[in-house]
RNA sequence: GCCUCUGUAGCUCAGUUGGUAGAGCAGCGGACUGAAAAUCCGCGUGUCGUUGGUUCGACUCCGACCGGAGGCA
């Protein structure tokens, strides 16, 4: 199968948007977003979700597509992104996917499946109550009980785990370890190029994401989380836990100064893109393209059209 | 100027009667297919301000010096 798709990973603030615009000009493309929290409506600011300015006329699909009062998943993302990235190949165009959402991805490009379930679900909210009540060990035990492979892998007190691979036992009568393991061998949907892009050194990239914080709360972060709040998006909704989010919010209800919150948004943000960096290192498979303390979009794009050129991409 | 307190990890601090040191946060590493910007796991990274002295042995006791805080003048 040839390669269809270009993708442009890598932690927050390391120019995936800029380098998501670039190639889709080079290679007639389309962008498809890989984020968990751009795909929510009315969360541009804090998301960095790219402007008209950015995209320089070049189509964005899966950027605020969803209410931030619904609860997403990845198992919608991979249906919803995948009917987009059909679209636009059906159209002879190429579809480039950017962003920072390892599971997302993963789920767009593996064609795996996920086991059946849900948030908000039946089953799910039965077991929530149950390891509230009775605890974590007790839960736990029932697991080790089906599937002592996930009760292994779930180290500590790993709530939501737990109960997500009891919810696959009860939902569909086989342990998540036994979907996973029919699941594993079936080949990707979408045969693809990953390209990362990360900066040489960390320091360089924490100081941007100071930075991009800064500008954020400057161009009205606050007010946009006001407003989530003003159209009735819970405070415990998936939206309002994006980082950047659930701070401002302590702010708002009196539990952090606005100072705080800032510096908590900076922390948890550099926190974020170390957590990203581990996942992307584990797939492997990418070409990174390191950038040094001022970004050369020229160079990168060069050392992009290269690589793609070697997988017959065009 | 004198007196008192103080100086230990990147930061805030513990450290019993002398046996070369440990917590939280930060940091680093990792896991992770239906909340993933979520959730969880592992790892101390150190000229104990400097310099003399006492001692078999000093973060610990003594002196001097340097830095910080407060008080009296």
């Amino acid at each position: 199968m040839a390669t269809e798709l270009i993708c442009v990973v890598g932690p927050t603030a390391c120019g995936k948007t800029r380098m998501g615009v670039l190639l889709a000009k080079q290679y007639n493309g389309e962008v498809v977003s890989c984020d968990s929290m751009q795909l929510y409506r009315g969360m541009e600011i804090g998301t960095a979700a790219p402007t008209s300015e950015e995209t320089e006329g070049v189509p964005h699909h899966m950027v605020g597509v969803v209410d931030p009062r619904e609860a997403y998943s990845a198992a919608r993302y991979a249906e919803d992104a995948g009917r987009c990235v059909d679209d636009i190949l059906s159209r002879g165009k190429r579809p480039i996917i950017v962003g920072g959402t390892g599971l997302y991805l993963d789920a767009l490009l593996s064609g795996r499946g996920f086991a059946a379930g849900q948030q908000g679900g039946e089953v799910r909210q039965r077991l929530e109550a149950r390891f509230d009540a009775e605890g974590a060990q007790a839960l736990l035990d029932e697991l080790r009980a089906v599937d002592p492979e996930s009760a292994a892998r779930v180290e500590g007190v790993n709530r939501k785990r737990i109960i997500r691979a009891l919810e696959v036992w009860y939902e569909t009568g086989k342990t998540l370890t036994q979907h996973n393991l029919e699941t594993a061998a079936l080949p990707p949907r979408f045969e693809s190029v990953r390209l990362g892009f990360a900066y040489a050194e960390r320091e360089d990239m924490r100081a941007l994401i100071d930075a991009r914080v800064d500008e954020m709360v400057a161009h009205g972060l606050f007010d946009e989380v006001r407003s989530l709040l003003d159209m009735g998006v819970s405070r415990s909704s998936t939206a309002l836990q994006a980082i950047g989010y659930k701070e401002c919010l302590a702010f708002l209800d009196g539990r952090a100064t606005r100072e705080e919150a800032v510096a908590e948004i900076k922390l948890r943000s550099k926190q974020y893109a170390k957590r990203q960096l581990t996942w992307l290192r584990r797939g492997g498979d990418i070409h990174w393209y390191y950038w040094k303390k001022t970004r050369n979009y020229e160079d990168a794009l060069a050392f992009s059209t290269e690589i793609l050129s070697q997988y017959g991409v065009s």
